[in-house]
This record gives C-alpha cells, sequence and structure tokens, in this order.
DNA sequence: TGTACATCAGTGAACGCGCGTTCACTGATGTAC
DNA sequence: TGTACATCAGTGAACGCGCGTTCACTGATGTAC
C-alpha cells in the first residue's frame, strides 16, 4: 500500500492538522495518539512512520495552530476595508462566547499555556515563537511608538488570555460569571484601544 | 490498624492538601491517585476509604486551595499597618517569577482554569466559587463605587492570569518574553489602581 | 522507455507500563452491654 | 467501669483498561539499470 511522495505529505499534514485541533479542544494529555490517527482518518500504527514520538507532534502541531491562527487574524485585517476598525473588531470577536466555546479551532494561546508549560523545550519553542508573532500583529495595529505599542500589545493579550481561560474555567460553574468577564474585559479592551489613539 | 477519629480526619486533610498542590504544580491529569497519596505519606490502596473517586478529590482539592490562598491574602492585607498599599503590593507580588516558578503553593486561579475546564460539574463550581471569592476581595480594596469596582476586579484578575499563565508558558521557550509579560503587566496594574484612587 | 527490485506508508495485532479502582487482610478503636 | 464484638483506616497485591510504542506484513510507488 505505497503512496505517492504528496500523498504521504498531505497525510501527515492531515495528522497535524488533527492533533492541532484535538490538542486544543481537549488538552495534550488527554488526546491519545489513536485519537488523533483516527481524526485524520487513519488507524493509529502508521503514526511512526512520520513522526518519532507524540512529543514531536506535539511541537508541530502548536507551530501548525500559531500559524493557521495567526494567518487567519492577519487576513481578516488585511482585507477589510478600513483594517484598524477590523483589529478591534477583531479583538472583540475574541471575546464572545463562541469562541469561548470553540476552542479546538480558537487561539492556541489562551488554549494550550499550561499544557506548554508542562511540556519540553520543542513545544514551549514554538509557544513562545507563536506568542511573539501574535504580538507583532498586536503591536503594528496599536499603532504609535512602537516600544510604547508593544507594552500595550503584552497587556491587551495578557488581558484577553486570563478573560478566555477563565470564562473556560467556570463556564459550566457560574454561566453568568463566565459571561461578565469576557463583557468587561471587551469593555475595557475597546476603551483602551480607543483612548490610546485619540489621547483626551 | 484502626485510627483515631481525629487521627482520621487529619489524614483526610493532609491527603486533599497534598491533592491541592500536586495538581496546582503539575495538573490534574498528570498526577496519580498514588502520587496524592505517596505525598500525603500513604500507600495508595487507603485512599477510598476517603473519597469515592478521583474527581471527588479533585474538587475537595480545588476548594481547599482557594480556601487557603485567599485566606492568606486577606490575612496579608488585613494585618498590614497600610492596607490599600498592602493589596497593591500583593497584586504586585502575584506578578514575579517566584509565583510564576512555584505554582504548587501559588494561586488556583491562575494554576487550574483550563484543568477546570475540562472537569465535571463539581470541580467547575468548586472552581466558580473560587474566583468569586477573589473577585470580593479584589473589590473591596479597589475601593469605591462598589459595581464599578466589580467591573474593575474582573479586568484586573483577568490581565493577572493571563500574565502568569503565559509567563509560564513561554518560560523555558523564551526567559525574556516570560519576564516581559510579568513585568508589563505589573506596571499596568500598579497604573490602573492607583489612576483610579486619585482621578486627576 | 521498460523491467526488476527495493522502499516505505498504511494496517492491525501485540507489548509493557501506569493508571483508577477493588479486594482480602490486619489490628487498634469504637460501641453495646 | 470492664469486657466482647463490630467497625474501619491502612496495607499491599491484584484487576482491567488505555496508553505510547513496536512489529510483521502488504502491496503500490520509486529507482537503478
Amino acid at each position: 500500500m505505497r503512496i505517492t511522495k504528496e500523498q504521504t505529505e498531505q497525510n501527515r499534514a492531515r495528522i497535524v492538522d488533527a492533533a492541532a485541533r484535538l490538542f486544543r479542544a481537549r488538552g495534550m494529555e488527554s488526546v491519545a495518539v489513536a485519537d488523533v490517527m483516527n481524526e485524520a482518518g487513519f488507524t493509529h500504527g502508521g503514526f511512526y512512520n512520520h513522526f518519532s514520538s507524540k512529543e514531536e507532534l506535539a511541537a508541530e502541531a502548536v507551530a501548525w495552530s500559531f500559524r493557521e491562527s495567526t494567518a487567519q487574524l492577519t487576513e481578516m485585517i488585511v482585507t477589510a476595508e478600513d483594517p484598524p476598525a477590523a483589529f478591534i473588531s477583531a479583538l472583540k470577536g475574541y471575546l464572545t462566547a463562541a469562541h469561548r466555546d470553540a476552542p479546538g479551532g480558537g487561539c492556541p494561546t489562551a488554549a494550550l499555556p499550561i499544557d506548554a508549560g508542562r511540556h519540553g523545550q520543542d513545544v514551549q519553542t514554538e509557544y513562545a515563537k507563536g506568542i511573539e508573532s501574535y504580538l507583532d500583529i498586536f503591536t503594528t495595529w496599536v499603532g504609535g511608538n512602537r516600544s510604547v505599542a508593544r507594552r500595550e500589545a503584552v497587556v491587551l493579550l495578557s488581558g484577553m488570555v486570563g478573560a478566555i481561560v477563565l470564562s473556560r474555567g467556570v463556564r459550566d460553574g457560574s454561566p453568568e460569571l463566565s459571561l461578565e468577564v469576557l463583557q468587561e474585559v471587551q469593555r475595557w479592551l475597546v476603551r483602551s484601544i480607543t483612548t490610546k489613539r485619540a489621547p483626551e
């Protein structure tokens, strides 16, 4: 059952993509190699034709999800008629119940920080690179002096990530609190960006 | 080898305490029942004399860690000469490498949001109650109009939690970024509270 | 271009190991009288 | 208060199951000539 080289590459990509989704949705520990292979449409035995270990897959899946999600964000902003407005609108969309409830296709920054912290160098390196790419996008669109914007970006990203992880943590325990967190941080975020832009 | 009733209660508490530490440090999935029992100084067989399942322990451990950590915080503020200053100082201490590197004895809000989100009702309920108790403390010490203070508390807590989880996620992958996040969010936090207190 | 062999992606069974949970056993505590 | 039996927390072995990883096998693709 040997397969075309291109087909092999495609299959490998399908595995990474499946892992990227499952890991964000259910956590790296709770997803088995067999789950990933099954999600990708294969039996689990073939896994080691592509990867030397689950850890290696984890690092690639982290890189993959950041690439996908930063590309989406950039695309959304750049193709808009009013990019700065689209940026704010994207950040607002980040802090919604829809994003909270769909971690598998959502932001890896918010889905994986704790899992990343508990994994090895490779995973953490990819995670850190991913965060930097988010910060770069934020810094660009916050505008103004670049080093000031960078600081603002760090604060914005922290607030947004904190809001998502908290809202997910209490979702079933206190749905009101979960929504309150999203709403208040969204309000704060819009206020922060617009006042930064038009000071006084 | 039957044991005194009081001794039984103490032993149970030791198990919960060990779990509370290990779960925050390494995550609920990665810590085995046998690890907890061993940490508490027992063999693992006796676990089910105290708890009906690991899940039940998880819910109790969450409640326990919040009780411990909010009590510490309150104590620290209330016994200080200048409580409002002690509050700010406590928040600053939250955003340090020391706290980042000691999740086992640190804030459960920052250590467990994602684990909590992936667990059952009981765990999430305890987690949500814990967050509310944190928000109550924040709301009190932020001061001013209570509903405004509550909003401020939600934003502060989100920013702080986001900063800690991010700094932990990139610690080994990018130590500089890890510190940058803590530092910038700390700066933002102090600015937020002090300007709120003395507006212009 | 055609042929013959080597390669290797996918399959499905298997291996070891660790985990949550159960169980038989022990002997000191708790309790009924 | 003293005695006799029941209870039950702790021990250590065991059970089943799921996991990461390995392996023998297959047959179409890749390659050397």
